[in-house]
RNA sequence: GCCGUGAUGGUGUAGCUUGGCAGCAUGUGGGACUGUGGAUCCCUUGGCUCGGGUUCAAAUCCCGAUCACGGCCCCA
């Protein structure tokens, strides 16, 4: 028996319906907003993922060799990818281009809850609107797709990364040292030994740890606060008021090409995988020569489906359908035509195709979830009709064959 | 990369401490039943993750690998 790679997963025809119908929610709620759909390969050249997402990124790569000697490698997220395709090929439309991308990718870490070697992202990228209400939109738009799902125990923690940048600046920290600073800044028992390496003080704990009002009296520069503000009082339109996020400075993005305000969004109850969502405002332009503000969000897809079951959000399977069961040799003609009727009107439907006894085959009806049962006997053909049986209810009734459509709907 | 826990038919489990015929439930398949039985009954199918070691004898003890789970690191 040979077994599935380390980190991957088998889905079944259970979990993946119930995974559809969460791609359909989200896919309805992006496109509600404007974004079109689009899809890169699946692996790229490896330089396109080198250097430009950070050193975090490149380690956990799944890179290869193909046989023309090519360095490729799986891509790790879509962001790097997307922008390659706006470079090629998207340059002339019209601004803003809203985008998103639903699919796997690959990253070699080590498995564990909620995580595995090869993952879906769902996300967006909103290109050439460099606003504080494009900023908005974004956010606006990932916190409507979580909150479609029904999921309560979330938390948003929103940013802007220039504050601390400009801060930093101003302390004459240099441009390494702020990067080692960045990675360091979420882990707050560490904080302080790290700050007194680089002579921060008091007051650099108490800008990360101030609420938004009390952040700018920390700041000379005041410009990229005031950005924040109108960023937090756009997000009102769509419908994010003060108790669905915190501002929290030590919001930092793993990536090095995030910029600007940046957000992400923790499901509670997934443990230490607990990033649903994550994204902002970031600058990949100029790595394709073309300078051009892009703002987006990726959703961990497995695990936003994960916490949606935990919470019991999920998508119970749906009874649709019907099986028809003729009984005896002779309504099996009959039964055909109905079905191959029922199939032209695209309704899912199946026939017994084994001559089971009627308790059987309505057992099987039962496990394959089908809404009705349709028995086809001698005597209701002779008078044009069927026994339609309610799979849930267990209610039977005779009714016209003609009427048997209509019957299908009602009960829908 | 690190720490810890674990792995028994398709699924869920008992057995492991104290080595001695691998048991139960459920599912799959078949049958009884032939217009309601989504039931019931009977039969069948199918398993100790892999590789070494100890032993007369290993699911059980020891070592290693693999995979999974929980956490660290990192990160989505």
């Amino acid at each position: 028996m040979i077994e599935r790679p380390r980190g991957t997963r088998d889905l079944k025809p259970d979990h993946m319906g119930s995974r559809r119908r969460l791609e359909t929610l989200l896919r309805e709620t992006v496109e509600s907003f404007g974004y079109r759909e689009i899809l890169t390969p699946t692996f790229e050249h490896v330089e396109l993922f080198l250097e430009k997402s950070g050193p975090s990124i490149v380690e956990e790569i799944y890179s290869f060799e193909d046989k023309g000697g090519r360095d490729l490698a799986l891509r790790p997220e879509f962001t790097a990818s997307v922008m390659r395709m706006y470079a090629d090929s998207l340059k002339g439309e019209p601004k803003p281009l809203k985008l998103y991308y639903f699919g796997p990718a690959f990253r070699y870490e080590r498995p564990q809850s909620g995580r595995y070697r090869e993952f879906w992202h769902f996300g967006t990228e909103l290109i050439g609107a460099d606003t504080a209400r494009a900023d908005a939109e974004n956010i606006g738009l990932a916190y409507n797709c979580i909150k479609k799902t029904g999921l309560e125990d979330v938390t948003m923690r929103i940013s802007n990364l220039r504050i601390l940048e400009e801060y930093l600046k101003n302390k004459g920290i240099s441009k390494k040292d702020r990067e080692d600073i960045y990675h360091l800044i979420d882990k707050e028992e560490e904080t302080r030994d790290v700050l007194d390496q680089f002579d921060l003080g008091d007051e650099f704990i108490g800008l990360l740890k101030a609420s938004f009002k009390d952040i700018s009296r920390y700041l000379e520069n005041k410009e990229h606060h005031r950005y924040l503000e109108k960023v937090i009082e756009y997000i009102s339109y769509y419908g994010i008021d003060e108790k669905d996020y915190v501002v929290d400075l030590r919001t930092v993005r793993g990536l090095d090409y995030y910029k600007g305000v940046v957000f992400e969004i923790d499901a509670e109850q997934l443990g230490a995988e607990k990033q649903i969502c994550g994204g902002g405002d970031y600058n990949l332009g100029d790595i394709f020569g073309t300078e051009v503000s892009s703002k987006g969000f990726a959703i961990g897809f497995d695990r936003l489906h994960l916490a949606m079951e935990k919470e019991q959000k999920g998508f119970e399977s749906e009874r649709k359908g019907c099986y028809l069961i003729p009984i005896g040799e002779e309504t099996i003609p009959h039964a055909h035509a109905v079905l191959k009727d029922l199939r032209e009107k695209g309704v899912r439907s199946d026939i017994d195709l084994k001559g089971r006894s009627i308790g059987k085959a309505l057992g099987y009806a039962d496990k394959c979830n089908f809404k009705y049962s349709v028995l086809i006997g001698e005597e209701e053909v002779e008078r044009g009709e069927l026994a339609l049986k309610n799979m849930k209810t267990g209610e039977q009734k005779d009714i016209e064959e003609q009427s048997l459509m209509e019957e299908l709907k009602l009960g829908s």
